[in-house]
DNA sequence: CTGAAAGCGCTTACAG
DNA sequence: CTGAAAGCGCTTACAG
């Protein structure tokens, strides 16, 4: 049935006749070919302008077997992963050429096949599969006809592509800066430990810490929950059982504002008597924070960049099995800054 | 090019083949059409599923003038309003029939056109638009060929469609809420008064205290910005001047954790002293404050549900010209129960 | 330089 | 019940 606002599309066929010309040579004209005369081109142009032609992408697709549309299936339902991974994306692909569309699974993976199906059906050039975790994660079931890129959480088959944040070697950078600061008693406050992101996170601060014949106080890290009321009380039984902390790495910057509130509570001064990292840098915690919140940060635009790249290699038949990481950065604020 | 992965897809032929039918007859076994022998229709389909053959949503679109496929235009680049209308979209177009793809303008309007152009040369079936504040926008430029509804953020022609959350009668809920639990020294804490939803919200909470022939503590409404210090400077300077003060309205979550924290230091008891209801209802601020925090929900999910289902009204020939809105709902926590 | 024709993968009257 | 044919809107060899 015809849409409600109006007239059906304009076709070639439409800007053909307004031309005068054959839908050939109008198709050649619009798309620059140049077997066509300049006067030509120029009439075809203004008829096109004219109807505000809009070719139609399903049309070429059929043709080229090719859409220029790759979609971005997420489970992550706040959005927080994926929005950057798809600017970062789209930055990657360009104006000209392929648009990203993101479909939301919410970690259900009965809607995921759905959704792949759905996508396939449209024929997208490609897949980013972002996950809502760094866990490694099932491959999509069945071969499928365009090639798929795994972002944030790794797939599980080591044929795949995947790209992911480097979380041990952010751990490590996290500790390494609160050993640059001088210190020496720090705790390692983290999330659920079933999280792979918690595990890696503090393998790196454990081996940084090792690596300056330190051990973490307390003799381990301190695996929680994903939240600010975890960080309060982990805290503050820490306090209590060894005062002397005087750094504090959090595996999430929720966390780490549990811990900045509790460490004012007691009447610590941050930086001065503990420094604390967090993780995430999320904007609307960290920089809300008293004091503001020092945090590493994911480069998740660059991690979609890359993902992109990696995608839009294997389109032209490029294979690139395996993981590839993506470094984290320090971001320093007033709580390690003084 | 082939794509890396192999196989180009299977096509409606190759199904045809496999089964011994014409690609006709597989067609209209595969659609459910009734004039096909229940022997052959078996036949297709299991060619079909032993193929794997999906198929090609372009060629069908081509044919019917319709994709199924509907284009979400967010520019909300944290995902906190458009992802939720995402989901309730998704829901209300249900799972056999209508796809929703998400493009991200990031509020630049250049970009907006382009997705706009290419989303329409995509052949979307209709288009989504959600702001990333409430108030009214521009429509999209030119003569669209397919259906509009604007979501959250209101189209400044009235003859379009627009869906958006009742923030005038949210504000009103909230105040009244306050008063139910008996509190008469009321103050209103809000954003940025540039914003739409900070001047709706004061005038909703302004009228409800004129019902009760009240007038807000210090004779006016606060306005700031939307961030935790903002209510933590407010609160402070506003509890010196008038240290009675026994109920806050906060105009976002952020300002209220911010109310909330200051509270704390000052040592007035939440909600026994001091009554505090926040806006937004956003998880991780509002369930981790101490006490959680009671707040208002703007019911963002069935805001894009009844956006879809305008949508999809307008798709068959309807009109729904000028602005709906959404009630808002109070969630109840400690910060107001005791 | 221009246009008639074939074809991308599918659906739908229309004959048989 | 089955299939040959036309056609959705476009592009691309291929003749002229």
């Amino acid at each position: 049935m015809a849409p409600a606002t109006g007239k059906r599309p304009t076709t070639l066929t439409d800007v053909a006749r307004l031309a005068g010309v054959s839908i050939a040579t109008a198709s050649k004209a619009l798309n620059g070919r140049n077997q066509v005369r300049a006067s030509t081109r120029e009439r075809v142009m203004v008829a096109a302008e004219q109807l505000s032609f809009s070719p139609n992408a399903l049309a070429r697709g059929l043709l080229a077997g090719r859409t220029g549309t790759v979609g971005l299936l997420t489970s992550d339902m706040e959005g927080r992963f994926s929005l950057p991974i798809l600017m970062g994306a789209e930055d990657a692909f360009g104006r000209g050429s392929v648009s990203v569309f993101l479909c939301d699974a919410r970690g259900d993976s009965f809607r995921e096949q759905y959704h792949v199906k759905a996508l396939l059906g449209r024929r997208v050039d490609g897949l980013i599969v972002v996950g809502s975790r760094t866990d490694a994660r099932p491959p999509l079931p069945g071969r499928l006809s365009v090639p798929v890129v795994y972002a944030y959480s790794p797939s599980l088959d080591d044929q795949d592509t995947s790209v992911i944040s480097d979380n041990v070697e952010a751990g490590r950078t996290a500790v390494d800066h609160l050993l640059a600061l001088g210190r020496s008693r720090i705790v390692h406050i983290s999330g659920d430990r079933t999280y792979a992101a918690a595990r890696d996170r503090a393998e790196g601060a454990t081996a940084a810490l090792r690596a300056a014949r330190l051990t973490p106080v307390g003799k381990k890290v301190h695996f929680g929950s994903w939240s600010e009321s975890w960080g309060r009380s982990a805290i503050a039984s820490l306090l209590a059982a060894h005062p002397d902390i005087d750094g504090v790495f959090a595996g999430s910057d929720q966390i780490a504002r549990g811990v900045l509130e509790v460490l004012r509570e007691k009447g610590r001064a941050v930086p001065e008597d503990v420094a604390v990292v967090g993780f995430d840098n999320w904007a609307v915690l960290a920089t809300q924070a008293r004091p503001q919140l020092t945090s590493m940060d994911m480069q998740l635009e660059q991690l979609g960049r890359r993902a992109a790249e990696l995608l839009f290699s294997a389109m032209e038949g490029g294979t690139h099995p395996g993981i590839e990481k993506i470094g984290c950065s320090l971001v320093i604020r007033e709580s390690t800054a003084g």
